[in-house]
DNA sequence: ATAAGGTTTCCACTTACTGGAAGGTCAAGG
DNA sequence: CCTTGACCTTCCAGTAAGTGGAAACCTTAT
């Protein structure tokens, strides 16, 4: 596979591909003798999680981690849980801090008329 | 006022304050004989005006052209609800996301027994 | 043979700062 | 008067995680 074909199949941008293969995350499995990066189903594997895991919030260098894990079976689950236990307690501070921000941005945006007066109580609200 | 005073007033740090001045976002109203920066009553407000929006979520541009609102009283509020109204969807788009990566994240580490057996729900919850 | 499209490397840019180095300034104490 | 320490200056570099573009090379199809 060339990095084309394994950035769709992980539905990964072609460019973020090619990152992953600089700072060594994920490494091709080759070159071809043109110099194209060569895939193979491991590595469109590892793309994959790393894409989810991505999205689930872990940093790139947690991804590093979590792939060492995956790597190596014999690691023990409590490692993996430890990341994810950690990852959860961010998630809910993120989302009590935003639920605070929703609440005084709709209160402010609530009370604004909207209109052409020049008043503004998010203005005011953001200033006071 | 001299940077630190100001910083330390408007609860920024003085490097934050200094960046901002740098960036044009929000300037000192003149320097000292020594070349040292210089801030008023007004700029004070400015800088709090801007941590506060900041907090919001505002990105540094939105600040901007609040401060522009906020500078030109004869503005229409209706621009600023735009902003302010734009910015609640995102914080609700942000939380329905953070939402669904909690809870697919904590299933997974509540079915992870966490132990030295090498099988971990986890990973291959993240590798499928 | 040529055109289209895929790939390579390299460099710059993004956001919103933060850290550090080298050096100038100011007020207080001895 | 001198020194010490806190404060200030500028400039350079780096952060996270890519994204965008340029110039040049490779492959495939017509």
């Amino acid at each position: 596979m060339n990095i084309g074909a394994v950035a769709e199949a992980s539905e990964l941008p072609t460019k973020t591909v090619r990152y992953y293969a600089d700072i060594g995350l994920v490494t091709p499995s080759g070159r071809s003798s043109s110099g194209y990066r060569v895939y193979g189903k491991s590595e469109l594997r590892k793309l994959i999680f790393v894409r989810r895991a991505r999205s689930f919030g872990f940093s790139v260098e947690e991804c590093r981690e979590l792939l060492g894990l995956y790597a190596d079976r014999d690691r023990s689950s409590r490692d993996v849980k430890r990341l994810a236990v950690q990852r959860i307690e961010e998630i809910e501070n993120k989302m009590r801090e935003l639920q605070s921000l929703h609440d005084e941005l709709s209160h402010l945006a609530n009370t604004c008329h909207g209109d052409d007066r020049p008043d503004c109580p998010i203005i005011s609200g953001l200033a006071s």
